[in-house]
DNA sequence: TCCAATTAGTTGCAAATGCAACAAGATAAG
DNA sequence: CTTATCTTGTTGCATTTGCAACTAATTGGA
């Protein structure tokens, strides 16, 4: 019993209490990789004098229900943007006419937010500069099968505790 | 041959022009998970006093050559940070007395970053708390079969084309 | 009904980032 | 040797982010 009992104790202490070596190296090779391939294609984007990503997803969200519009906070839940930072964010893009903000009908103090005509266009157009960006950069380097496991993998790690 | 060309075409088409659906899952979710974690380990460090993640990354890096120290833009290299930002990074981090910043012998532009011993002590004090953190958010998420997997493909996607 | 607690969103202020221009030392070509 | 070019790093300015405090509307009890 003693060795069960210090093969549990060690197996314990590696397991829970310190990331092992190849969980460093995961972690490291994450955040080097979203930095790098963000860098990469925003800018493209921007050499295509497109508006950087954020504004992008917003649009894209926007754009999946183009008569109900969206909440700020179902903006925010879904791009995991603070509601301050969001807040500011819809201020830029309605400036640009790229959005409208309605008052909301059925909560008094929020707002729904609706992609405009203009913000159609944008869309219609950057998505071409979008897409080839995203392949070069990211959709060729994998099998499909290989990006298959990625999302997986990446799916599991970002689940709540 | 017709067909064949055809297949070809078709290849073409669907793996270079256009992102297939599991790379754009791939892709957001990419960006989801990193920035998620990020977010609860900054927490978790914030909580404890601690400074952001970025100042431990520097440290980090600089304890490895404790002697000769690194110049700017090999700290610059191993983090993916541009060098404006960089250096301000640096300012920081010697206002509090955690790098010294010594002129360079051997190149009169640049100079070499040295940790300091508070600089030490904080890694020290951070580590448990960094340690942790990674363990719960991140760590504990996946087998070490599976981490090793997430690190090789991740190294993939990052590969200059 | 009335009041406390929660939620949605905004704003002021400080800190961090990106961009472009810059200074100054190194390098290479003539 | 001289001059043009490249590299290393800094700085000013505008934009963006994070934090905390705030308003206003909703919800849920007593």
């Amino acid at each position: 019993m003693r060795v069960a009992f210090a093969t549990i104790w060690c197996y314990d202490a590696l397991m829970t209490l310190q990331p092992s070596e190849e969980t460093i190296q995961a972690w490291i090779q994450l955040h080097k990789s979203q930095r790098m391939l963000l860098e990469r294609v925003e800018l493209a984007l921007k050499k295509n004098g497109l508006p950087p990503l954020d504004w992008y997803d917003v649009l894209l969200e926007l754009s999946r229900d183009t008569d109900s519009g969206l909440r700020q906070y179902e903006i925010g839940q879904r791009m995991l943007l603070s509601k301050h930072n969001l807040s500011r964010l819809i201020d830029r893009l309605e400036k640009n006419r790229l959005v409208r903000r309605d008052a909301c009908a059925e909560d008094g103090r929020g707002n729904r937010i609706r992609i405009a005509e203009e913000g159609k266009a944008l869309l219609g157009k950057a998505w071409p500069v979008y897409r080839k960006a995203l392949q070069d950069n990211f959709g060729e380097k994998l099998t499909p099968a290989e990006m298959i496991e990625l999302a997986r993998l990446l799916g599991k790690v970002s689940k709540r505790s």
